[in-house]
RNA sequence: GCGCCAGUAGCUCAAUUGGCAGAGCAACUGACUCUUAAUCAGUAGGUUCGGGGUUCGAUUCCCUGCUGGCGCACCA
């Protein structure tokens, strides 16, 4: 005899019963008449109708004898369903006895008012469309008030379906990711972008100064990197004609996790021929306008204690500037030691091979990108950490026509006029190999395909790459990236030496 | 990778100076035909994260490992 005590034994009992009874307990499928919110919201035409079916998870169970009350909810909300014995038959009712939390059931019956006021489906027939094996976290709701809410990081990470079952705000973050991205879609696509996919495996990473991951092809005997970005594919679509292209997909990079970064994440993507950084602010700022009405339904959004307003448009500052107002120091004038010495008075150990370029980036970020946090295009950056960025209409030995978006201390895109010289291009790359060769991992490879395509000839053309899972915790007010994305990166969970599978709650 | 903090029943959390490991919810049994954190009575449930040490005695003190959270560093 199972030891009833343990849910888990309890429930494969309860199965087992059902079996035995000849009732299938993972039928094929229900037809259903409404969703619960329906039923709520049209009661009026529904009340005493003929018959309602509804479907869903069951989330309470209140048995009160030869009565009893429970919720079920679907994707849309939940709904109150009232059996009686009286009318489902004695048969009936004792299907009850094998119902836990967690069963998805589907009811079919008429739509009532209880004499406490809410609105019910008396329950007339009652079917078990898949038994749960394992209880899930109980929680409880009052007046609006919820108890014992489900808030264990790790868990709702690692078992993030549970998350979403008992979290409703859980499942608005992601509705509001989904929204999210369909608007940025709808506005590239009604602006003639095509949407194209490009290859994830990669022979040559590029696109981006960052560590990728490695991989290997069996059949080729060929070592492969995870694209890290996906910049150069794209612009050989421009070399190819296609004028507007966009990309919203996957991107890897071999970096550390924290609060900011996951090493998966979702870049968004688009090159646009004949047009420069310039006409990319504006449209940029045109995105985010129209996202932020979608999902947020207006230009205010709270960031912490602040109010961010994207109406555009947004500040235009050269980023040699915000340093000097903010540091008073002139950095494109000096020397690796000067900026060396000003990084550590901002409490900044640099690396004794990090070039120039590295050292004012490091020098912006700290003195400068956390006080970004009203939407402010940062311009114009150093040449040496801008590899694919055309030189500077107006100091093109030291700057490039680059500009990235801040909004809430946050960089949320990366933009430049495209550097179309195949010539310079290959220093540019060549300069990278130097930096390598000093040390920096991050300095961007040779490719010599690249090359070959920017040698047939790129027309001039602006390109943007968007943060997409930044973009969505700004929107949503969510505080790190985990919170927005469905299965975040986590560590595997190993048992003393033995991996094992994740643990869950009921596990013995 | 470094620093700080945490890990006790399925969940949320207690446990005095180092002295019998507890409560609520969930589970199980019973009562209850308009309840809603249903209520009432009862039952069961523990490798106190793993390993080692100190001690007559460790949830508690020490060492070590694992996992997580937060911060720093790197990156977007």
């Amino acid at each position: 005899m199972a030891d009833l005590t343990d849910p888990l034994a309890a429930r494969r009992e309860k199965l087992a019963r059902l079996r035995a009874a000849g009732v299938d307990p993972y039928p094929p499928r229900f037809s259903r008449s409404h969703q619960a919110a329906e039923v709520l919201e049209r009661f009026a035409e529904l009340e005493e109708d003929a018959s309602v079916r509804v479907a869903g998870r069951l989330q309470s169970l209140r048995p009160m004898g030869k009565t009893t009350f429970g919720h079920i909810e679907d994707a849309s909300g939940r709904v109150q369903i009232y059996a009686r014995r009286d009318q489902l038959g004695e048969k009936g009712y004792r299907l009850l006895k094998t119902i836990d939390l967690g069963d998805f059931l589907g009811v079919r019956g008429s739509v009532f008012r209880t004499r406490m006021g809410e609105i019910s489906i008396r329950v007339e027939e009652l079917v078990i469309l898949a038994k749960s094996l394992r209880p899930m976290p109980v929680v409880k709701e009052r007046d609006g008030e919820r108890y014992d809410t489900f808030q264990d990081r790790e868990a709702r990470y690692r078992q993030r379906y549970l998350d979403l079952m008992l979290n409703p705000e859980t499942r608005e973050t992601f509705r509001q990711r989904s929204r999210t991205i369909a608007a940025l879609r709808r506005l590239l696509d009604a602006r003639g972008f095509l949407e194209v996919e490009t290859p994830v495996l990669q022979l040559v990473y590029g696109g981006a100064l960052a560590r990728p991951f490695r991989t290997h092809h069996n059949a080729l005997g060929l070592d492969l990197y995870l694209r890290i970005a996906e910049e150069l594919p794209l612009k050989k679509l421009i070399v190819g004609g296609l004028e507007r292209v966009y990309e919203i997909g996957r991107v890897f990079r071999n970096e550390g996790l924290d609060r900011h970064h996951n090493p998966e994440f979702t870049m968004l993507e688009f090159y646009w021929a004949y047009a420069d950084y310039r006409d990319a602010m504006d449209l940029v700022e045109e995105m985010l306008r129209a996202v932020a009405r979608e999902v947020c339904g207006g230009l205010e959004i709270a960031w912490g204690e602040h109010q961010i307003d994207l109406e555009p448009p947004f500040a235009r500052r050269s980023m040699m500037e915000l340093i000097r107002e903010a540091t008073g120091e002139q950095v494109l004038e000096q020397d690796a030691e000067t900026l060396r010495a000003t990084c550590r008075r901002l409490e900044a150990e640099m690396p004794p091979d990090a070039s120039r370029g590295k050292l004012i980036e490091k020098i912006f970020d700290l003195a400068v990108a956390p006080a970004l946090v009203q939407p402010t295009f940062v311009t114009d950056h150093p040449k040496l950490v801008s590899p694919l960025a055309k030189s500077h209409r107006d100091d093109p030995e030291r700057l490039v026509e680059r500009f990235e978006l801040f909004v809430g201390g946050q960089e949320l895109a990366n933009a430049f006029s495209e550097l179309n010289d195949p010539e310079e291009q290959r220093r540019r790359f060549e300069q990278q190999g130097a930096l390598r060769a000093a040390g920096d991992e991050e300095a961007h490879p040779l490719d010599e395909d690249y090359l070959m395509a920017l040698e047939h000839g790129m027309p001039p053309a602006a390109g943007v790459g968007i943060g997409v899972d930044r973009l969505v915790m700004l929107l949503t007010g969510a505080e790190a990236i985990r919170d927005v994305l469905l299965f975040p990166h986590m560590r595997p969970r190993t048992r003393g030496a033995a991996p094992a599978a994740p643990t869950d709650r009921g596990e013995a």
